[in-house]
DNA sequence: CTAGGGTTAG
């Protein structure tokens, strides 16, 4: 506050103010007036033709001799500043704007503003800011914005707040900001209504700024009820509703908006497109991403679609077309290599996975947190204990990464699979992070495929305590102590699950054939063509135990998706999804189902088996990995 | 002079 008044006390004495019909302000009286001209004359052409040491020269003079140009002439010399990153130049103009008790306009100091921002000097702009005599709305906006990017959200708000109290109103640009900042439902109620009394909500810039922090916030309803507020006429609006729903894992929705998209005449660009990978990835959806694609080379080399690109052919299970985009990307960052490294691993190719992170290295491109995760994966879901203990203990020393909860899951999974329970217990111990149910689950993991019926049940409480709603978790806790036939704790488990109204999740299987999704679940008999798929699959059932299948009656340890009996597991969802894709399919074409529950020991069985039989690839994605069946092996090594 | 949309794990 004491700056300010300062400032307007040399504002109010400073001689140029009365002497402003001249673009030339005289600050020394015994040149003549046809010299300070010609020096402005050349000052504002060096600005104009951007032109950055002689302007600065020509400005040094102009100060010694006290003459300022205008305004416009001084953003010019600041976008040239801005421009060749010349952050000295800059800061000499801003003192010399102000040089001799000069009082530029706001507008200038605006400008100025806005020029520490871009170079991200917010202490500088702060300073200047505090110092302004006089903040019109995009002083405000420009301070706003700042802290915003910075995601200063509290101060962001704060300074709405400020703003508003000094009586200046916000405008539609100081609304499309501040609503990045918030960070809770409550103050996005307010500014909406705000935004609503203003009259602004139909500006686009506002509109999908809502859209989008209604999403990010999860309310995807209320998202939903913005854009449909009004027709929209703005690309980045249906960006905003398309993305939002594809980051929220709802796919079909955006997949739906995204039809309602082109039917209304909108050409999608990278961020649609971007977008609908993401919910085609989400969805498993080969085919529909292998159509995006066509439109994805019209953008040949936008890295963030070629990256969203890349993963849904991970994702989809299809690593040859992965492989294919990764060779042709001209740029690749560290989220391409990371992609493409966890995509081989999840699939199964973790020796692949371990090459490629060799390959990044000699590339010279630095792996993040998310690339260290990728390769943790790799070696546990290939039983490489010492490879993954190696980068897990020196990833810290290598890449400057230190090893977090989801790290130390991974290793967790590594020892546990590996059958060093003990080991894994005592990492658990000592890893400075209170374990979290993703933890214990990895340990429960490893007691499945390692049988230890004790430590699975101390697993699966520790999970119940910190995830009360895990219906998989009270499955197989239950079918554990219904296989030691302890009744009591059956019930028990039973009767905690009705008490918390905790359902399980029915499973189910989805296929993709002809452009159509077909989704099965067990004891579900809608689909049109069930009658001529149960009989192809009990022949299939037949033919297999002829050939020394036994379905695989160990439900311990396995979280079933229904109930536990040997006909029910026959009509398991993804063997409903093979048998439907065998009929429908022609042979040469892999068989590609997405589930939403892990695969049971017996469907791995009947899959694996089936391929040898049949000739054909089936390729099952599951909520954690994915098995790549053919001629009788899984790439998953059985080890799941 | 101030504003909006897209990618890796969990």
């Amino acid at each position: 506050m004491k700056a300010i008044s300062k400032l307007k006390s040399i504002a109010s004495a400073s001689p140029s103010r009365s002497r402003s019909l001249s673009l030339v302000s005289i600050g020394s009286r015994n040149v003549p007036a046809s010299s300070f001209s010609s020096l402005l004359d050349e000052f504002t052409n060096f600005c104009y033709q951007r032109d950055l040491p002689r302007a600065m020269k020509a400005m040094d003079a102009m100060q010694r001799h006290g003459i300022w140009a205008d305004s416009i002439t001084y953003s010019e010399l600041i976008k040239c500043c801005l421009a060749r990153r010349a952050v000295n130049e800059a800061k000499l103009v801003h003192n010399h704007v102000f040089s001799n008790g000069h009082q530029p306009k706001t507008f200038l100091i605006n400008i100025l503003l806005n020029m520490y921002v871009k170079f991200n000097l917010l202490d500088q702009a702060q300073e200047l800011f505090d110092q302004m005599p006089e903040r019109n709305v995009v002083s405000w906006t420009t301070m706003i914005s700042a802290y915003t990017n910075a995601k200063l959200n509290a101060k962001a708000l704060k300074y709405l707040i400020l703003m508003l109290r000094e009586g200046v109103m916000p405008n539609m640009f100081t609304y499309s900001s501040v609503l990045r900042a918030c960070d809770g439902l409550l103050s996005l109620t307010q500014l909406h209504c705000s935004i609503i009394k203003a009259g602004l909500e139909s500006d686009v810039f506002v509109r999908s700024a809502l859209i989008d922090i209604y999403s990010k916030l999860g309310e995807l309803q209320n998202a939903l009820g913005v854009f449909n507020e009004m027709v929209t006429g703005d690309l980045v609006v249906w960006n905003s509703i398309v993305g939002g729903f594809a980051q929220n894992s709802d796919g079909d929705e955006a997949l739906n908006l995204y039809k309602r998209m082109k039917r209304a005449g909108f050409p999608p660009d990278q961020s649609t497109l971007t977008s609908v990978l993401r919910a085609c990835t989400g969805l498993a959806l080969l085919e529909l991403g292998r159509q995006v694609h066509v439109h994805v080379i019209k953008f040949d080399q936008d890295l963030i679609l070629n990256n969203a690109l890349l993963d849904m052919y991970c994702k989809c299970g299809s690593l040859k077309d992965a492989n294919f985009v990764f060779t042709r990307m001209l740029e690749k960052d560290v989220i391409s290599w990371s992609t493409m490294i966890a995509g081989l691993a999840q699939n199964g190719f973790s020796r692949e996975a371990l090459n490629l992170f060799q390959s990044m290295k000699d590339y010279g491109a630095k792996p993040n947190y998310i690339t260290i995760l990728g390769v943790l994966f790799a070696c546990s879901h290939a039983g490489l204990v010492e490879d993954g203990w190696y980068y897990f203990q020196s990833m810290k020393k290598l890449f400057g990464i230190d090893p977090g909860r989801e790290h130390y899951g991974c290793i967790i999974d590594l020892l546990g699979r590996a059958g060093k329970l003990d080991q894994a217990i005592k990492l658990i111990n000592e890893m400075g992070f209170e374990p979290d149910a993703v933890t214990w689950r990895a340990l429960l993991g490893a007691c499945r495929v390692h049988r230890n019926v004790d430590l699975a049940i101390f697993a699966a409480k520790q999970i119940l305590k910190l995830d009360p709603e895990d219906a998989g978790t009270y499955i197989l806790l239950s079918n554990i102590y219904a296989n030691s036939q302890r009744w009591d704790e059956v019930a028990e488990v039973r009767r905690t699950m009705k008490a918390k109204g905790v359902r399980k999740e029915p499973g189910c299987s989805w296929i993709e054939v002809n452009k159509q999704i077909h989704a099965f679940i067990l004891g579900d008999n809608s689909h049109p063509q069930i009658d001529e798929i149960n009989s192809h699959l009990n022949q299939l059932i037949h033919r297999l135990m002829g050939l020394g299948y036994v379905p695989d009656t160990n439900f311990v340890l396995q979280d079933l998706e229904g109930e536990q009996s040997e006909d029910s597991l026959r009509y398991h969802s993804e063997k409903l999804a093979i048998a439907f894709g065998m009929i429908s399919m022609s042979r040469g074409k892999t068989i590609r189902i997405r589930k939403n529950i892990r695969i049971c020991g017996d469907c791995h069985i009947f899959a694996k088996l089936l391929t040898k039989m049949e000739q054909r690839t089936i390729v099952i994605r599951d909520p954690i990995r994915y098995h790549h069946f053919q001629d009788g092996v899984c790439s998953c090594g059985d080890y799941w």
